[in-house]
RNA sequence: CGCGGGAUGGAGCAGCUUGGUAGCUCGUUGGGCUCAUAACCCGAAGGUCGUAGGUUCAAAUCCUACUCCCGCAACCA
């Protein structure tokens, strides 16, 4: 049986259409998926939307339709994006779904039971006409920040869970285990930040409003959407405080939970405790991802900065945007997007670099042998370094994706196709083929460069699934290993251009115009 | 002094833990080659490594102070 590897997305909340920066999860935990499974791993790749609270049920009546058609809407909006992204995911959950909301009470229910939630009175300041609660350090000149009117202390009935009980706990475990938290810098801000000035008990429950999952035993409040969010990852798989599915003792604890940075408190603080409480393992890993920024600055409606994963795709095709992502955020930096830079690499790095090595590598075996080539092992001194640099891809590969390097995966994988290129330059096919006495040698050199367009092609294949299988196709071959193999053989080979170079005036202001 | 991260040639980054010719990709520029998508290969220009001090034979790298940028600052997701 292979091992098994859950890895999940955090689920996307349901409040508008995702941009490009929020794509950018869905499609790193799609590569970080798809190489698991190529390394043999047994993987459940999970992701979703996250659809109560307060805010939805606002945007719903603003629109002027009920909140579960208004997150329909918005839940599909989202799955198909994700699937224009071409991401592999196993399962799209959404947290409306009745066997959810169904868990998610019998999970209430049962901290209630053990004494970690119970009934208290929540405190805060409160502001009458806008019907919120604020915190001292939200507010603005001691008054609303929303309507600048002034606040009240309000006392509400509500349900609390004790978080207090385990800070200690919590401590111990976030430095004993030193991978659970990445990168390490967030998990220095938790420690300090949040956990060792000391944890409050959380308020759990809600009455100011109704879009949410019913406390069973108390109906007039709903669950914090924290609280249901964050237990997607185990009643998706078949949690259940009554006795849990066959499905759930395999998968859990979950190998990596993927989020992005700004929500990595709730996934590194709440989600341990609430875990804990039902007697759970947590999950192995954290990883609070960067973000995507347009012209540095951070993306948002108002700023009018938004750029959406669709209409890039649109533009230069999915593996495009895919790599540019993957490829901008090499670790724990935010990365940067412009239509100038996106357009910078797609020419420099999958049109020059690999396209047009593919092109014109299988050009000259069509050209020189009638697209037929094995290995006539003529071989040279100056084959050892391309041939011993695409052996050692795997392994160089696997150290970066452990890591979660996935840029500097990439850039991996492009050392090895410039080293290609420039193999070709120092062997010169074109002038081996005007002598007859060297078409052995040729026919060696042309095999090598195959090989190695083929080990980087399956390399590939995680983060540009669709240039990967274009490429095999076109060599015509289904080897999928990583390894160059001696004995291959290569026949009815058809170039085609993998990705055109794009005259970036011209897009430019092709792009302007559709503005 | 709330906590943390960052400041390296035109752009984006690596190097800093374990001080010792400042590296990579892109861009610019000169040349080469012609199999190829004006591509590919080679060379060149371009940096007082945020500022000011200190330690040292020697500092981007260690220490101190300061400036600027960014994130977080809990019941909003």
């Amino acid at each position: 049986m292979d091992k098994k590897y859950y890895i999940t997305t955090a689920i996307a909340y349901t409040s508008g259409k995702p941009h490009i920066g929020n794509t950018y999860e869905i499609v790193l935990a799609d590569a970080i998926a798809r190489y698991k499974r190529m390394k043999g791993y047994d993987v459940y790749f999970q992701t979703g939307t996250d659809e109560h609270g307060e805010k939805i049920e606002l945007k719903a009546k603003e629109k002027g339709v009920t909140p579960k058609e208004f997150v329909d809407d918005v839940s599909n909006e989202i799955k198909r994006i994700w699937d224009i992204m071409n991401t592999s995911y196993d399962k799209f959950v959404r947290t409306t779904d009745p066997n959810h909301e169904r868990i998610v009470q019998k999970i209430f229910d049962k901290m209630y039971e053990n004494g970690d939630i119970y009934k208290g009175e929540y405190k805060g300041l409160y502001c009458t006409p806008c019907e919120s609660f604020w915190t001292s350090s939200q507010l603005v000149d001691g008054k609303c920040p929303d309507c600048g009117r002034f606040v009240e202390e309000k006392k509400e009935e509500a349900y609390f869970f004790r978080l207090s009980k385990y800070q200690d706990k919590l401590v111990e475990y976030i430095e004993s285990h030193p991978n659970f938290i990445k990168p390490e810098s967030r998990k220095n801000e938790m420690l300090n930040n949040f956990i060792k000035p000391g944890l409050q008990d959380l308020c759990v429950s809600r009455t100011s409003f109704d879009w949410g999952i019913p406390v069973d035993m108390d109906k007039k409040h709903v669950v914090y959407v924290w609280l249901d969010a964050l237990t997607n990852y185990i009643t998706n798989i078949g949690y259940d405080p009554d006795g849990s599915s066959d499905e759930f003792k395999y998968l859990w604890p979950a190998d990596l939970h993927l989020i992005g940075k700004d929500i990595i408190r709730f996934h590194t603080i709440y989600w341990p405790c609430f875990l804990w409480s039902l007697g759970l393992e947590l999950p192995k890993q954290v990883f609070g991802h960067p973000w995507l920024l347009t012209n540095s600055d951070k993306m948002s409606k108002s700023k009018g900065n938004t750029i959406y994963a669709d209409d890039l795709v649109e533009l230069f095709g999915v593996d495009a945007v895919r790599y540019y992502v993957l490829h901008e955020i090499p670790y724990a930096n935010d990365g940067n997007l412009t239509y100038e830079l996106l357009i910078e690499r797609t020419n420099a790095d999958l049109a020059n670099t690999l396209g047009n090595l593919v092109n014109r590598t299988i050009t000259m075996a069509n050209k020189y042998f009638n697209g037929s080539i094995i290995n006539k092992k003529v071989n040279e001194k100056i084959d050892d370094e391309l041939i011993k640099m695409v052996n050692a891809l795997d392994s160089r590969l696997e150290k970066k994706m452990d890591n979660l390097e996935i840029g500097f995966a990439l850039d991996e994988i492009f050392e090895v196709l410039r080293r290609s290129n420039k193999y070709i330059d120092e062997t010169m096919p074109w002038q081996l083929a005007k002598e007859e006495t060297k078409k052995d040698r040729l026919q060696t050199v042309l095999y090598n460069l195959l090989e190695s367009i083929r080990v980087c092609a399956n390399a590939l294949n995680p983060f540009l699934t669709k240039t990967s299988d274009e490429i095999l196709k076109q060599l015509n071959t289904s080897d999928k290993s990583l390894i160059f193999k001696e004995n291959n053989t290569y026949d009815n080979m058809k170039p085609e251009i993998l990705f055109e170079r794009i005259d970036k005036d011209k897009k430019i202001k092709e792009i302007e115009n559709v503005k």
